[in-house]
DNA sequence: GAGTTCCTGGTTTTT
DNA sequence: CCAGGAACTC
């Protein structure tokens, strides 16, 4: 009897052909790197490493991997997918997510067991509270970030005594950017100085005794910073019992954006995973623009050499994104620098349109060229979401700011100065915070002194009460508060009371801190309207997460990084242009790009032409910018830049030159042009002089009658 | 000891 | 232009 394939009665056979589906779109490259030894059931594969070139797919080629994992029968649980951002995270799972659904039907929600993916920070932090008894660490530990531990370091400073001498020491965040580099690189102290602060060389001995003081501090306090939770985390992959604990929980590790990871986090990657079995990393090391956080882009290039044998090496160079003209000049930008990259990009995208260098008079002109330009694209049908303006520094948007708010257009902005650095955000977080954890004296001190009449001193005297009590409300019911503050220190002890104790729960807390804080706000602030909306909108982002400590962790390790033109994050369906630093612009891509301030001093910035190697970063950062365009690219460089109390003389114009990394020897790349277009002069035609010439006018005589 | 004013000096990118 | 520190007054 003959049967035909029954493909219902066969799963294995319709899971081929889904799985089939999804892999013949991808070109061969990407389907090697997807497959690459997923074949065998069961069998983990050997170390990957994938070098994926701007816009070849990458995102999509790791999605596919872990779907193309999943529908082999990984355990999604025991996926660990590190990525860059929570937002790459999100894209990641979502992409995954849609992938799994069409090759498994209904066994999709496999996908949503990917429950191991976010930042290496965050993993970090959530893998800590697993293990934190067994390193003596209190479990409700709180999360400095940059501008928190540079507070603790001031607080560290002074009990040293380190704050007044005759010669000015390092300011507290220069202090705290030495220190995070000397645990990110793993370099000694005296490297550090010497190549990276060489103004602070002469403090050395200084800088050794305050990070000591620090870093006990922290441990007294049951506070981390951002380094602390790479380098706990390392510190327990070191430990072979906990090495061992920790790897087996993982069969795969995914790693996204490699380039950009440091020293310290491959060492945990390697410490996880040391035969690289179930390793995947992914990357571009022409893209390495993260070197000031301590990222090498040695990690990229020596990964295959860790292993024995290497790991296998998958190159994506087709570039699925811009067209030839833009590629072509970005490819011929990026070879320039002094090391050589290990591939060139390639597309058939073919386009009359080179990628433009305008030249404008200054920056007013920029921003009139960049709003002119955007319109015009938007009335041929571009919505202003396929379009951005990319630049360095966050201020170097400024300007252009100004002019979009001007002509009416909706813009949001990546990067650059972060909602929670506002004093009042600052102040409601450290209020939660510190009822979380009432031994973080950062917190407490910042909340103690918004009462009226508590300076600095009663403030200390009350956060040393609260470190020798157990209880930190009793000890501050206990206080004995200054009578310039006896007014007020009733709610503040009542409202301690019920935060410490949970009386309340959350996030109805977070409503009762408002209305504690909202007189203080009033009382110390002009605009403290706008600023009790700005609490109140956390208050809603609050309530979205389910706990105290989720809320203050998530906050702190993905800060909301949007801001625009309007309070509130524009809603979905609206248009909008987008504003982004280069570095935020990271994994991205519009239609129309332009790149701002194209000039030597901003790109490069001239705070980055120390060494060779910082400048071919300032250049990878060009190249990244350039490389975020589809169709349409415009440099943009304005002659002229209006400098604010430069050194001694005042305000003043200085003159800038094209930037050296797009030397002339380049230019057949781009099209040249200048805006404004010079304009036709109109002259006069002759009819219409003979008409004028009939109404001849004394105003001569006019101007004298002004006075009769 | 708190709070205000004035002056100096540094200054990018971000988890 | 800003933050942070010193010097000043209350």
């Amino acid at each position: 009897m003959l049967t035909l394939p029954d493909t219902a009665a066969d799963p294995s056979r319709t899971q081929d052909q889904a799985a089939a589906a999804y892999l013949a779109k991808l070109n061969d490259a990407q389907r090697r790197a997807v497959e690459f030894g997923v074949d065998e059931p069961g069998r983990t594969s050997g170390p990957l490493l994938v070098i994926a070139g701007a816009g070849s797919g990458k995102t999509n080629t790791l999605a596919h991997r872990v779907a193309h994992l999943l529908v082999k029968g990984a355990d999604p649980h025991r996926i660990l997918l590190l990525t860059f951002s929570r937002r790459a995270a999100l894209e990641m799972t979502r992409r995954v997510s849609r992938i799994a659904t069409n090759a498994l039907g209904n066994r999709s929600a496999i996908a949503q067991g990917l429950t191991w993916s976010g930042t290496f920070h965050g993993v970090g932090a959530r893998l800590l509270r697993d293990y934190a008894d067994i390193v003596g660490l209190a479990p409700s530990f709180t999360i400095n970030d940059r501008e928190d531990s540079a507070d603790l370091m001031n607080l560290v400073r002074h009990e040293l005594g380190l704050s007044s001498k005759e010669k000015r020491f390092p300011a507290k965040s220069t202090c705290f950017a030495i220190y995070s580099r000397v645990v990110n690189t793993g370099a000694s102290l005296a490297t550090v100085l010497d190549q990276s602060f060489p103004w602070c060389r002469e403090w050395e001995a200084d800088l050794k005794r305050l990070f000591a003081a620090y870093v006990s501090a922290k441990q007294s306090q049951s506070v981390l910073d951002y380094d602390d939770l790479l380098l706990y985390w390392s510190h327990l992959a070191a430990e072979p019992a906990i090495a061992a604990d920790l790897s087996s929980r993982f069969d795969h590790v995914l790693v996204d954006e490699y380039q950009d990871t440091n020293r310290l986090q491959a060492s945990i990657l390697l410490a996880m995973k040391p035969d690289g079995r179930g390793l995947t990393v992914v990357g571009d090391d022409a893209q390495s623009i993260y070197s000031f956080r301590g990222a090498t882009v040695r990690n990229i290039l020596d990964f295959p050499q860790h292993f024995d044998p290497p790991a296998a090496t998958v190159t994506l160079d087709r570039n699925y994104r811009s067209t030839q003209p833009i590629l072509e000049a970005s490819n011929a930008v990026i070879g320039l620098a002094a090391e050589r990259y290990t591939k060139d990009l390639w597309t058939d995208k073919a386009s009359a349109q080179k990628p433009r260098v305008v030249s404008v008079a200054d920056e007013a002109d920029q921003a009139r060229y960049v709003v002119e330009k955007v319109l015009e694209a938007r009335e041929g049908g571009m919505k202003l979401k396929s379009q951005a303006v990319l630049f360095r520094a966050a201020h170097h948007s400024a300007t252009l700011e100004i002019e979009l708010t001007r002509k009416n257009i909706p813009f949001v902005k990546f990067g650059g100065l972060k909602f929670l650095d506002s004093v009042h955000v600052k102040d409601v977080l450290a209020v939660l915070r510190w009822a979380e954890n009432p031994r973080d004296r950062v917190a407490g001190f910042r909340v103690a002194q918004l009462l009226p009449g508590v300076g600095p001193a009663i403030a200390g005297r009350l956060l040393d009460g609260v470190a020798q009590n157990a209880r930190a409300a009793d000890a501050i019911a206990a206080f004995s508060a200054p009578a310039r503050a006896s007014e007020d220190w009733p709610r503040f002890v009542a409202l301690m009371a019920r935060l410490c104790g949970r009386e309340s729960g959350w996030p109805a807390e977070f409503e009762m801190i408002r209305r504690w804080y909202e007189p203080h706000l009033e009382r110390n602030h002009e605009d403290a309207a706008i600023r009790i909306g700005d609490v109140m909108q956390m208050e809603s982002i609050a309530s979205t997460y389910p706990t105290r400590e989720r809320f203050l962790t998530e906050l702190t390790l993905d800060p909301p990084d949007a801001t625009s033109d309007e309070s509130g994050v524009p809603l979905i369906d609206e248009d909008y242009l987008i504003l982004s630093t280069i570095h935020s612009a990271k994994g991205q891509e519009w239609r129309n790009v332009f790149v701002l301030n194209g000039v030597d001093g901003c790109i490069p910035s001239d705070l980055g032409t120390g060494s060779e190697e910082e400048l071919d970063e300032e250049r990878r950062l060009l190249y990244v910018a350039m490389t975020r365009a589809k169709e349409d690219l415009h440099v943009i460089t304005p002659q002229r830049f209006y400098v604010y109390n430069q050194t001694n003389l005042g305000d003043r114009h200085v003159w800038a030159q094209r930037t050296r990394f797009i030397p002339p020897h380049l230019m057949p790349h781009f099209e040249a042009a200048a805006w404004p277009p010079v304009p036709v002069a109109a002259a006069p035609t002759a009819a219409g002089l003979a008409a004028a010439a009939k109404a001849k006018i004394d105003i001569a005589a006019r101007l004298k009658g002004m006075w009769e």
